[in-house]
DNA sequence: GAATGCATGGTTTTT
DNA sequence: CCATGCATTC
């Protein structure tokens, strides 16, 4: 046990850095757990760290691995590690993320790989849009029906099945309900052609290695001897295979550095493990946990608001964000009457902040609950003259297009890959005149001949002189003759073309190229994302030929869309998911749609009476929001919106009721609507209730006609989400209200509004 | 087998 | 609203 931090108080790697950062850097030896909150400085943290335990520890970059939750992270702190230490070399040092580092784990033990998992050294990572297919193709073939058999919650519940390191078998053995059993089935034939296919999905590169050391456990050995040090980023958001995957990294040195903040745990859904960062006291008894609370990112008030809200959650560690900068602007809060306004009072917003502000439109971000608000959003930006991005949306790998594309290069790659052939053959001209029969009948002859259903059409190719070839007849037999011919080329052409010379042989050979209607503005622009794919491929010429297609496919899987955000100095204004914003910091940050059914979405709403857990998850987004502002904080909310092209009301989010009022500015009236008088707004209601601000809880109408129940300290009563409690404090309002302090047996101390609470006297 | 037109249902969040 | 899937028609 060595702490340097006492001998060395003013290293040139520690200055700068506040007395928690500095022994975040330099406490070396054991498992160490920092909790950073925001803009507490965690990536100074642990670019520091890694420059010391180069410098001052006599550590080896081949010995550090350090997993971050995008690419975007690990590049920028490569970057800034390499400029901290001046050139010193990098090289051997592994970072990425959780998923890159699996990958390249399998990609390195090819033989091990082949031999245990039974996957051939140019598997695919399957990604989101592939895996559906497949899923739905899993349903079709255990005979069920994707239209009542939802493929998307098949694949949610395998995926969940796979975070926890169940197979088919093991899955289907503790089925309980009928639904397991459909679940099972699914599963055990989705997993299956998955391997037929020679592919991977994102949860096996997680789990297959953990196989993989199963049964091989010299392997791991090399792995443990080697990584001297393994740190995580981001450490809320891993999952139980990612925690067990880094424990058993750590292993032999003992040497795991976690980061993380629990208050922004948002990916639940995706089976992170909240318990993997409040239970690490637990998993490693000697470890030692620094906390990181001082923000140098936000406002005073900005702060001071994130920790009001974030304090309504039960299930989280007890601390206080805070920050010694100065107080800053109020937090803007507006309400609109609906998206369209809502889209237009933030790019009017925004081109003042430019134009009279001082502002580039690059120190603005704007973020939303789900990917569909974008749309309202990008057609204000599209009108106006402020130039904008947007990182998420339809990514641009997942477009059809370039799909298309895509799916003649991983064949080409990858034979065996079927989902990618049925796409060639359902989107390509050359596919023409290939229907379901003939694809049979050449499914039929790979079958009997254990080849691929390529290498199937590929015999037929009169050049290829196959000594047998799939019974066809007629125009399916020439279709199919054409179609070998052309990957028949197109092989040839791959061993020995780079890359953007076979990219125009595939769209030519394929008749891709000429499907583009070039008076159609719509087509020319999707033939311009085909045309990108190119200018992508180029980037590849200085790899050694054999290399270059498997690492720009393997590149297309991992990359997302946060880390193919780049800045290019054109002033662009973000738009950006609140789970996408994780992570990243802005001068400026509107959050838009803070209303009910939207930021909290409907389900957590729905799902809050039998488990709270969810609203909570929503609150943290709410918080992870809020705290990637610096300066500048707007909250906007519309008085109803489109929701399947059809007008449905809205309220505001219950999240606004704890902003601090002294921080809220509310800015114009509210839109004038139809409905008259009575309004169960939040705007309204404050102003109907003569003080200008948040005084009230907005979720719950109160029910007018019954009498509120006075409540007295001392009092045990039981409320429905929270179950029993004691009132410690009962606070008379002028209007006529109580504001109640209630202690909960299992959730804490609350403040409740006695007419919103519903409580139930125990006697 | 392909093109066209109608019906239906789907939106959380992503590596 | 929009993308997808199915049925109808050629």
């Amino acid at each position: 046990m060595t702490s340097h931090s006492q001998d060395l108080p003013d290293h040139p790697l520690l200055r700068g850095l506040n007395e928690a950062q500095q022994r975040a850097v330099t406490t070396v030896d054991g498992p160490v757990l920092v909790v950073a909150g925001p803009g507490s400085g965690k990536t100074r943290v642990l670019v520091h760290r890694i420059a010391w335990l180069l410098e001052e520890c006599a550590v080896l970059p081949e010995q550090i691995l350090a997993v971050t939750f995008t690419n975007k992270a690990s590049r920028e702190m490569r970057d800034r590690i390499e400029r901290l230490l001046g050139g010193r070399t990098l090289s051997g040092m592994v970072m990425g993320t959780f998923h890159a580092f699996g990958a390249r784990l399998l990609r390195q033990n090819p033989g091990l790989v082949a031999d245990r998992l039974g996957l051939l050294p140019n598997f695919l990572i399957y990604d989101d849009a592939d895996q559906m297919d497949l899923a739905k193709r899993a349903v079709l073939a255990v005979g069920l029906d994707p239209k009542l058999v939802a493929p998307r919650r098949m694949l949610s519940r395998i995926s969940a099945a796979k975070g926890v390191l169940l197979s088919p078998d093991e899955f289907a053995a503790a089925a309980e309900t009928y639904d397991d059993e459909v679940v099972a089935r699914v599963f055990r034939e989705y997993q299956r052609s998955l391997r037929k296919a020679n592919a991977v999905d994102f949860d096996d590169l997680l789990a297959l290695p953990l196989a993989l050391f199963d049964g091989a456990p010299g392997l791991l050995a090399i792995y443990q001897q080697r990584f001297r040090h393994v740190m995580v980023d981001e450490y809320q958001d891993t999952n139980r295979v990612q925690y067990i995957l880094v424990s058993a990294l750590a292993e032999r040195h003992r040497n795991l550095f976690v980061v993380g903040d629990p208050d922004q745990s948002i990916y639940g859904w995706r089976q992170a493990d909240i318990r993997n960062i409040l239970d690490f006291g637990q998993d490693f008894p000697d470890a030692t946990r620094i906390d990181l609370e001082l923000n140098y990112r936000s406002s005073r008030r900005i702060v001071e608001t994130a920790d009001r809200v974030i304090r309504e959650n039960t299930q989280r560690i007890d601390r206080r964000l805070r920050t010694e900068n100065d107080e800053g602007a109020p937090i803007v809060l507006r309400e609109l009457a609906d998206g369209g306004h809502e889209a237009r009072f933030v790019v009017d917003e925004i081109r003042r902040l430019t134009q009279h502000g001082g502002r580039s439109g690059d120190d603005v971000a704007v973020m939303y609950r789900t990917g569909a608000q974008s749309r309202v959003l990008e057609e204000a930006f599209r009108v106006s003259d402020i130039p904008y991005r947007i990182v998420g949306g339809v990514r641009f790998y997942e477009r059809k297009e370039v799909k298309d594309v895509l799916a003649v290069l991983r064949l080409l790659h990858n034979p065996a890959d079927e989902v990618s052939l049925e796409r060639a053959i359902g989107n390509l001209p050359i596919g023409r005149g290939i229907g379901p029969k003939a694809l049979d009948a050449v499914r039929h002859w790979a079958a009997a001949t254990g080849e691929t259903v390529l290498d199937g059409f590929v015999a037929l190719a009169p050049a290829a002189a196959s000594a047998t070839a799939p019974d066809l007849s007629g125009t399916a037999r020439s279709a199919g003759m054409k179609l070998g011919t052309v990957f028949w080329k197109l092989r040839e052409a791959a061993a020995e073309k780079a890359l953007p010379e076979l990219f125009d042989l595939v769209v030519d050979l394929t008749g891709y190229a000429a499907a583009f209607d070039h008076n159609d503005e719509e087509e020319m622009q999707r033939w311009a994302n085909v045309l990108e794919l190119r200018s992508d491929l180029e980037k590849y010429g200085v790899l050694p030929p054999a290399e270059q297609l498997p690492t720009y496919l393997e590149q297309v899987a991992l990359v997302s869309d946060v880390d193919a955000m780049e800045d290019d100095g054109r002033g662009r204004v973000t738009l950006i998911t609140l789970h996408s914003a994780k992570g990243l910091e802005f001068p400026v940050v509107f959050i838009a749609g803070v209303e009910e059914g939207l930021l909290p979405i409907n389900r957590a709403v729905e799902a809050e009476w039998g488990d709270p857990l969810p609203m909570e998850e929503e609150r943290r987004l709410f918080y992870v929001g809020i705290t990637r502002a610096e300066q500048l904080l707007y909250l906007t909310y519309a008085a109803g919106r489109a929701v399947y092209g059809r007008f449905q009301p809205a309220v505001a989010s219950r999240f606004l009721a704890q902003v601090p009022e002294m921080h809220l500015q509310t800015l114009g009236r509210r839109a004038p609507t139809r409905e008259g008088g009575r309004s169960s707004s939040l705007a309204d209601r404050a102003r109907g209730g003569g003080s200008p601000g948040w005084t009230v809880s907005p979720a719950p109408v109160p029910d007018r006609g019954e009498p509120t129940r006075r409540f007295a300290a001392g009092e045990r009563v039981f409320h429905a989400k929270f179950g029993e409690g004691e009132v410690v404090e009962a606070t008379e309002r002028r209007d006529g209200d109580q504001e109640l302090a209630i202690a909960f047996q299992r959730h804490g101390q609350k403040r409740l509004m006695a007419s919103f609470a519903n409580l139930e006297p125990i006697p």
